[in-house]
DNA sequence: GTCAAACTACGATGTCCTTCGTACAATGCA
DNA sequence: TGCATTGTACGAAGGACATCGTAGTTTGAC
């Protein structure tokens, strides 16, 4: 009855290693205004995970499944199941090591552009 | 016969201004491969104007117009018209006062995966 | 065992994007 | 004027993408 699950609340979810990680593909993800709001509140709290249901989306449910299903595969997020719910978080040191300092000043340009458009 | 002339050898393209330049849009526009490695080869020599036939691109003429049109809409590049040729430059000044640290962060993190995968 | 909560899978739809070929326009030079 | 160079416009094809609704799965709690 349970084909997907391996143990106790455990059901693995398929990430890219850190060398598959493709900029161009870190990017597109993060051209889309839905990810990257999605991304700068995962910052704000780098250390703590947040389930799907924690983020205020302007999308219907299958939607917000989608753009986190694209964060990871492009290896922005990690998510990982907790009981029913999956938890979120950026995976900060895979990318500053790929990547020096990226992340930092896109999250910094995204921060500067929502105060100077209002939206914050 | 030169309905789109202004003056000798001088048509005018339409760019973004400094303030409608958005974040999105310039991830968007580095996200596809092509652009990403025209934007490489401008900061390469940040100072010179090159045309559009200086480089060498896996795309016909047509896609490669499209490509750097895509560039000057989002800000990336500034085009002028020299003669038969169209120059192309990158709004460094731009794109450093919106966005301070964010263009040398993604040229170096392009550099290091171009060096990492030996696509350079 | 039942039920609600959280998330997924699937299919549909409309839009955007990349790419191309072909035909055309603008410029400078012989 | 004729011609080569450089780039554009237009349309088309094929794929990718964002969005949704509905139905289903997984889990924990009662």
């Amino acid at each position: 009855m349970t084909p997907a699950t391996t143990a106790a609340g455990t059901r693995d979810l398929p990430h890219p290693a850190r060398e598959e990680i493709r900029l161009e593909g870190v990017l597109h993800a993060l051209s889309d205004p839905v990810r990257l709001r999605i991304v700068r509140d995962l910052a704000a709290d780098s250390d703590e995970l947040f389930a799907c249901s924690y983020f205020d989306l302007p999308v219907t449910k299958s939607t917000t499944t989608h753009h986190f299903r694209v964060l990871r595969e492009c290896g922005v997020i990690r998510q990982t199941y907790r009981g029913t719910a999956k938890m979120n978080g950026l995976r900060r040191q895979d990318l500053d090591a790929l990547f020096p300092g990226l992340l930092d000043a896109l999250l910094a340009a995204a921060g500067r552009q929502a105060a100077r458009l209002g939206t914050d």
